[in-house]
This record gives C-alpha cells, sequence and structure tokens, in this order.
RNA sequence: GCACCCUUAGCUCAGCUGGUUAGAGCACUUCAUUUACACUGAAGGGGUCGUAGGUUCGAAUCCUACAGGGUGCACCA
C-alpha cells in the first residue's frame, strides 16, 4: 500500500470531497474556455455554432431549485457541445424584475416597520427609492452570480448582461419608439386591473383567479329586481341593463326609472344589451362602468345612451364618494370606508330600508386577484400604453409567431406545449405594458397640451373619453428619452412591465455584447435553444418569439426547451408560507453540486413536474465516489505498469478488450443521441448505468482477477490495464456535461492526458 | 365552460415513431466484510401498465368513451 502512494496522488485514499468545486470553478473561469472566443477552432464539420442565452434569474434573492433545474440542463447542452468542438456561448444575466423585485423591496421595509409611501413622500422620493432597490438588486445580483457558479455553470461571464445595461434599454426604446411608428403601441384609458395594495396596474397574465364564496343580493330598482355581489359599487351604477328579447323587461327598454335607493330617490335609465344572459339571477344587472370590466364594455357599446364611468372607490379601495354625493349625508356616511366593509353597511342598511329582497349567501364566483399578494383587484378606468396584438398587431406580432410554430422554424420541446402555445396565441388580447412602479425602465414618452401623465390627470369625475389613440385627447405626444424642444412637456411617469424588456432578450444582449470583430448577432442568432420553465411560456416565450422577428425579422432561437417544475418530495408546490422550499445552495453545501444536478436532472422529463427528494441526491453523491474510486483503482493498477509501452492500441490491447472499448463507443454515442434529442433524462441515466453496472461492477471486477493473479500473462495485464484506463477517460467525458466537478477534478490527477482541462476534450475518441 | 397533461412496483418516475420474459432510483428481504469504494458488493421479492370498448398478427404505447388527479385560459352581475 504504502509503494502504491508514491504513484498515486494520495487525495485517491480518503473519499472523494466535494468542496474542491469552489476550486474547480475557478481555474475553469481563469482558463477563459467559457468564451467562445478562447475556444480552438476544430475543422469539426459536426458542430455548428451553439448558442444559448441564460433566462436571467430575477436579482432579488437567493437561487430557487427551478434555477438549479435551468443551469443543470443548460450546462449539460453547453459541455456537450464544447467538447464535440462547437463554437459555444452561454450568455448569463440578470434581470432587475420591476415588479417583482420591488414587491421583494416592499415586503424588506415592511419588515423595518417603514414602506414605500414614507419614502416617496419626502422630497426627490421617487429617485430615493429607486436608489434604495437599485443597491439592494445590485447586491442580490453579485450574490447571485456566485450562487450560478458554485452550480458549475460554464457560461461566458464576459457577456454577463444586466437588463438595465444602457445599450439593452437602447434597444428597448428602439423597439418601442418602431412600435409606436408602426402604430402598433398605443396609449389608450380602459378599464385595467388594479392591484389596491401595491398601487399598479398588471397585465391579464398576472392576474390570479380564486373561486370565492360570498352574498349574492336582490335588490329592488323600483320595478325591476336584480342580482348583485357588488352592492358598494351602486353609487357608481349609470344604467340597468337587460337582454333585449327578455319579455319580462320589454316595456322598460329605452326608458327611466324611478328608484328608490339609499342616495334617495333617483332614476336610471334601463338599456337592451345581448351580453346580459336573462337565466341568470332576474336577468337584469346593474351598470357601473367605472368598476367592473363588463359593464364598461356595455357602456362602450351604449355611449350615446348612457353616462360613462362613474368612480366611486379610490386608489386605495375605499370608498370615495364626495364628487357626485358631497351634499348626501346619508351616502356621505360611507365615505373612506373600506370596500368590504362598506358593502356590510350598506348590506345592513338597506335591509333595514326594504331594499334588498332576498340573499343568496352561498353564491360561488371567481374574484380577481394579484398574483403575487392576494389582493383582490379592483378594476379601474386609467390611461395605459397597450401593444396592439389583436388589430395590425395580431397580423404583425402574434400571427408571425404562430407561423413560425405551425411551420417547424421553432420546435416546442414538449411537443405538446405548442397546442398551448397555440391556444393562447389565438386568444391573445392587448397588452398592457405600464406600470406604476418606481423600479424599471421608464417609459420614454413626453406629453403636452391637455391630460398629462399618472396620476396628475386623476381628477375623480374627470374622464377622458378618448378610447382610442392619445391624439384622440388633444394631447401632443413625444417618443424619446430627452425631454423635446419647447414649453410644457411632462414626462411620463410610468415604467415599462418588466416582460416588455426580457420579451427583447436574445437580441438585445447579442447586439449589446458584439464587438467591431465579433457580432453576436451574426455568429450565433438565431439562438440554438431556449430554455426554461413551462411557466413563463406566456409571460416570456411567446414575447421573445413575437419581439425578436419584430425586430430582426428572424426567429431568436430554433428551439424551446420547457422544463419541468420542481416540487416537494409530496409534490407539494414549494412556498415560503408551506415551509418547505428546498434550497439548492444548502444541498450543493452538503452533497456536492454534482449530486443536485443528477439529482435534477434523471427523471426530468420536458413539461413535467418531478418532485425532489434528498435520498436522489444522496444517491448521486455516492455515485460521485464511487466514480472517485473507479478512478483509484484504476490509478493505483496504472501506476505498477512496468513497462514503459511504446506499442501502439492494436498491439496493447487483447481482443475481448477491444470489445469493451467498442462497447463504451456505444454507450456515449446512446448517451450524445439523447442530449441531441434533449432526452436529458435518459442521456444521464445511461451514461450512470454503464459506470457504475458495467464498468466498475462486470468489467473492473473481471480486470482484477486477471491484474491480481500470479499466473496471468503480463501481455494481459497490461491490457487490462491500458484498457480501464482508456475506458476510464471515456466515462470521464461521457459523465462530464452532468456532472462537471467530479469528472474534472479526477482528469486533474491522471498521469496522462490530451488536455488541460476535461472540459475541453473531445468528445468523440 | 374550453383546452392541455397525468394515472405503470410500497414511493418518485422512465418507457422515442406499437414488436421478444415491462425498466430505473429509493424503500424492502437475505447474504457477504482485513474488499478500489460501507458514500460497498451479491442475490431476491414486488406490477391483470386507471376502467370499458375498438384498431392490429401483436397495445403500457394508436383511437373512442368514462373515472380520478393536476394545470392553463376564459368568466355572468
Amino acid at each position: 500500500m504504502l509503494l502504491v502512494t508514491i504513484f498515486m496522488n494520495e487525495d485517491f485514499l480518503k473519499p472523494y470531497d466535494h468542496s474542491q468545486e469552489k476550486d474547480i470553478y475557478s481555474l475553469w473561469e481563469k482558463s477563459g474556455f467559457f468564451n467562445p472566443e478562447n475556444l480552438a477552432p476544430r475543422p469539426s464539420p459536426l458542430a455548428p455554432p451553439f448558442s444559448i442565452i441564460m433566462p436571467p434569474p430575477n436579482a432579488n434573492g437567493s437561487l430557487h431549485v427551478g434555477h438549479a433545474v435551468m443551469v443543470a440542463v443548460e450546462d449539460v447542452m453547453v459541455r456537450y457541445w464544447r467538447m464535440r468542438g462547437a463554437p459555444t456561448l452561454w450568455l448569463p444575466g440578470a434581470d432587475h424584475a420591476g415588479f417583482e423585485t420591488q414587491v421583494v423591496f416592499e415586503k424588506k421595509l415592511e419588515k423595518e416597520g417603514t414602506s414605500r409611501f414614507e419614502i416617496l413622500k419626502q422630497e426627490g422620493g421617487r429617485e430615493e427609492l429607486y436608489n434604495q432597490i437599485k443597491a439592494f438588486t445590485l447586491a442580490n445580483k453579485s450574490h447571485m452570480e456566485q450562487q450560478v457558479r458554485q452550480l458549475g455553470a460554464s457560461c461566458d461571464w464576459s457577456k454577463e448582461t444586466f437588463t438595465l445595461d444602457p445599450k439593452i434599454i437602447d434597444t428597448v426604446y428602439e423597439t418601442f419608439k418602431k412600435l409606436y411608428d408602426d402604430g402598433l403601441v398605443y396609449r389608450d384609458t380602459r378599464i385595467v386591473n388594479w392591484c389596491t395594495k401595491h398601487q399598479t396596474t398588471l397585465s391579464d397574465l398576472e392576474v390570479k383567479y380564486e373561486e370565492r364564496i360570498d352574498p349574492l343580493y336582490y335588490v329592488k330598482y323600483g320595478p325591476i329586481t336584480l342580482a348583485t355581489v357588488r352592492l358598494e359599487t351602486k353609487f357608481g351604477d349609470t344604467a340597468i341593463a337587460v337582454h333585449p328579447n327578455d319579455a319580462r323587461y320589454k316595456d322598460l327598454i329605452g326608458k327611466e326609472i324611478e328608484v328608490e335607493a339609499i342616495a334617495g330617490k333617483t332614476k336610471i335609465k334601463i338599456i337592451a344589451d345581448e351580453h346580459v344572459d336573462p337565466a341568470f339571477g332576474t336577468g337584469a344587472v346593474k351598470v357601473t362602468p367605472a368598476h367592473d370590466a363588463d359593464d364598461y364594455a356595455i357602456w362602450q357599446r351604449h355611449r350615446d345612451e348612457i353616462e360613462g364611468p362613474k368612480e366611486i372607490i379610490d386608489q386605495f379601495g375605499r370608498m370615495s364618494l364626495a364628487s357626485y354625493f358631497a351634499d348626501n349625508a346619508d351616502v356621505m356616511k360611507y365615505q373612506g370606508l373600506k370596500i368590504a366593509e362598506a358593502r356590510k353597511q350598506i348590506a345592513h342598511d338597506m335591509q333595514e330600508r326594504g331594499l334588498i329582497e332576498k340573499v343568496d349567501a352561498e353564491y360561488k364566483h371567481n374574484v380577481a386577484l394579484c398574483y403575487k399578494c392576494g389582493t383582490v383587484l379592483e378594476p379601474r378606468v386609467l390611461p395605459q400604453w397597450f401593444i396592439d396584438l389583436t388589430k395590425e398587431g395580431n397580423k404583425k406580432l402574434v400571427q408571425p409567431a404562430i407561423d413560425a410554430v405551425k411551420n417547424g422554424s421553432i420546435k416546442i420541446v414538449p411537443e405538446f406545449q405548442e397546442k398551448i402555445f397555440f391556444h393562447w396565441m389565438e386568444n391573445i388580447r392587448d397588452w398592457n405594458i405600464s406600470r406604476q412602479i418606481v423600479w424599471g425602465i421608464p417609459i420614454p414618452v413626453w406629453y403636452r397640451n391637455g391630460i398629462s401623465n399618472f396620476p396628475a390627470y386623476r381628477q375623480a369625475g374627470n374622464f377622458p373619453i378618448s378610447n382610442n389613440r392619445e391624439k384622440n385627447m388633444g394631447q401632443e405626444v413625444y417618443i424619446g428619452k430627452e425631454k423635446p424642444e419647447g414649453e410644457g412637456w411632462i414626462q411620463e411617469t410610468d415604467v415599462f412591465d418588466t416582460w416588455f424588456s426580457s420579451g427583447q432578450w436574445p437580441t438585445a444582449t447579442l447586439r449589446a455584447q458584439s464587438t467591431p470583430e465579433h457580432d453576436l448577432l451574426k455568429e450565433f442568432y438565431p439562438t440554438s435553444v431556449m430554455e426554461t420553465g413551462y411557466d413563463i411560456l406566456f409571460f416570456w416565450v411567446a414575447r421573445m418569439i413575437m419581439l425578436g422577428m419584430y425586430m430582426t425579422g428572424k426567429i431568436p432561437f430554433k428551439t424551446v426547451y420547457l422544463h419541468g417544475l420542481v416540487r416537494d418530495k409530496d409534490k407539494q408546490k414549494m412556498s415560503k408560507s408551506k415551509g418547505n422550499v428546498v434550497d439548492p445552495m444548502g444541498i450543493v453545501e452538503q452533497y456536492g453540486a454534482d449530486a443536485l444536478r443528477m439529482a435534477l436532472l434523471v427523471g426530468n422529463s420536458p413539461g413535467q413536474d418531478a418532485s425532489f427528494d434528498e435520498a436522489k441526491v444522496k444517491g448521486y453523491r455516492n455515485f460521485s465516489n464511487k466514480l472517485w474510486n473507479i478512478a483509484r483503482f484504476v490509478l493505483e493498477q496504472n501506476a505498477k505498469s512496468k513497462v514503459k509501452s511504446q506499442k501502439s492500441k492494436d498491439e496493447i490491447f487483447t481482443e475481448a478488450d477491444k470489445e469493451h472499448l467498442k462497447r463504451i463507443q456505444e454507450v456515449k454515442k446512446e448517451v450524445a443521441g439523447n442530449i441531441e434529442r434533449y432526452r436529458f433524462s435518459q442521456a444521464a441515466e445511461i451514461a450512470y448505468h454503464y459506470v457504475w453496472h458495467e464498468f466498475a461492477d462486470i468489467l473492473i471486477e473481471e480486470k482484477k482477477k486477471i491484474l491480481l493473479d500470479e499466473a496471468q500473462s503480463e501481455e494481459e495485464k497490461e491490457s487490462a490495464r491500458a484498457v480501464l484506463y482508456t475506458l476510464l477517460i471515456e466515462s470521464l467525458k461521457m459523465l462530464h456535461p452532468f456532472m462537471p466537478f467530479v469528472t474534472e477534478a479526477i482528469y486533474k490527477r491522471l498521469p496522462h492526458k490530451n488536455m488541460e482541462f476535461l472540459m475541453v476534450e473531445k468528445w468523440e475518441e
């Protein structure tokens, strides 16, 4: 034993220690091989450029398991293609993640006993808040980058891009201007989703629906009784609508009826609208255009007949009645009450006055909630910037994206997600890209003459009538970062929905990172693969296709690979409130990144959720050590070799051993094929199975008999040693994309090798 | 309401364009122990592939219906 240690690295006498992962990563990074420009060009026809733009993690906290899946899957492809000799680019990034980050930051403020409003109150508060969030984000960003390194991502850090880099913002502004000039983006006042907690509008995708049980009140409006949940909005009613063919109300249509109400005797008009379902409730519905999307639509269809929105709830979700009922004490008693409280009191008061016929206490309906905080969203009529996806935009933005997937230019893996993609794209609505938050890219617009920016234009009861373009509001609009010439320009205060900027990511990053010597767009666009979770197919992928094609005329990526979401051991969604969140960095600490990566890859098929089991990680940690010990045995035997053989391969290997060499090449081919067809689970499992149960369990045991048997010939032994050594190297190559650290750690200690790093070894023999 | 996915061993999941006795990991049972490796090895038990039909020489795989679980989209007060 003592003799052996002279020839072999002493490290092998101990179990594999994954704490060396960090050092290995530093060596890789220093080598410069993550950067495609530094890879030695190989005259290989098998290797067209391979590129992935990393989905930029939100720079507002630590990585979660989903990020680990992302890194594991993408690194497999990147390392594989790099070893195949492809010019390989994996471009990392970080997302400022506007709304999400501001929410995280506000939670932090809350914990500190303050809020964003406290900061905004101060002079220059907006800037102060922005700077605080910026500092917070940048700190998290570098923290997060360290974590991406710990997971072993072989990405080109020299090209790292942040969504707020000036060059990115330039591209975003350019796109916005082009959209504006092409008439594909417009400002309109319409009813939108408003979160009373976060004080911003949200796009339709950011609304979460939840089934609730609420009382349904049957309210007497003179001769008509109608059913409503939102009793408190009655002060904003401007009509009652019935179905045009409803015999019960036929005679009343077009007439004004007198109504005994809390506000005293009032008159209200009856209108006919196809939208009303005669079977629901009493077949009559109150129309409150300011606080209900459907009612707003009804008003749109009856603008000449009835009054428009009367806003009686303010931006904080409190009753705001003074504009219409300042002199009416019966109504003003509700002033300032929160919606739920107002509803309760109004119900009580109306019941007392006999204005409520009956109450259905068990009414089930869906309520729209803020996807982040679960607050009930209040529909509000506000001017916002929209991307047109239904008129011209449908032709110019939506249809090309649908066609690209339909004709196979873009492939989605798994294929069934294409159906989901089509379904959404074919029913798409215009996209509200305005957010009333500070953390984001300002919308580069200036206004003059007329209604100005948010929220200064807002005076209760003063609703711009426009239903179309800002032009109709009598405004002058200027699109640009800098204030235009002349007096009276007011700057837009809204910022872009974060997905508007990240929706341009592949194009914008490659453009931003290009140099006079390297036009990355030319070299790597369209990118090879966009790999991300299926949960952001609409948020992100669909928009990248639309905007990417709009900006460049080319698809942004050829393949979309959508990984499943990781759930806990019991298939439950991970969430902080459930306390079942797995911290990937803790797992890395305990078992090593290789083990975590394998556990996340094996048994994880695209588009299908997987559950996380620590026992599995432990199993692959054991595998790391198995591989380590295989190396130990092989090197130990190799060190015993006395002959410094100059013989060729053909002469050294016995016929049986040549078969073993053929066999591992077949296995490698199978692994390669599976990687290329995006079956990473299969690929990893095949490699794992071969190394443990064929190489270790069968071949080593077989060779052990030869090597430890005095009676065997030296030729046999020499072939055995050589074949084990070759199989070890080939196994390391085959496993490297999956388990980069342990394989590199062993490679580093090999006495004879072709390269300085396994990372840049040739995959082919 | 519309759409999509899932249902295979005790658990978590693979099984690609239909083709010999249905696989893996974990768990379980028995055995081995101065072994390259206990972060080990050997052997083994365990499945009428959700249900009912159909197509086929042949179905876990394709088709239809149904049931259960999940997700997305839409949404009527």
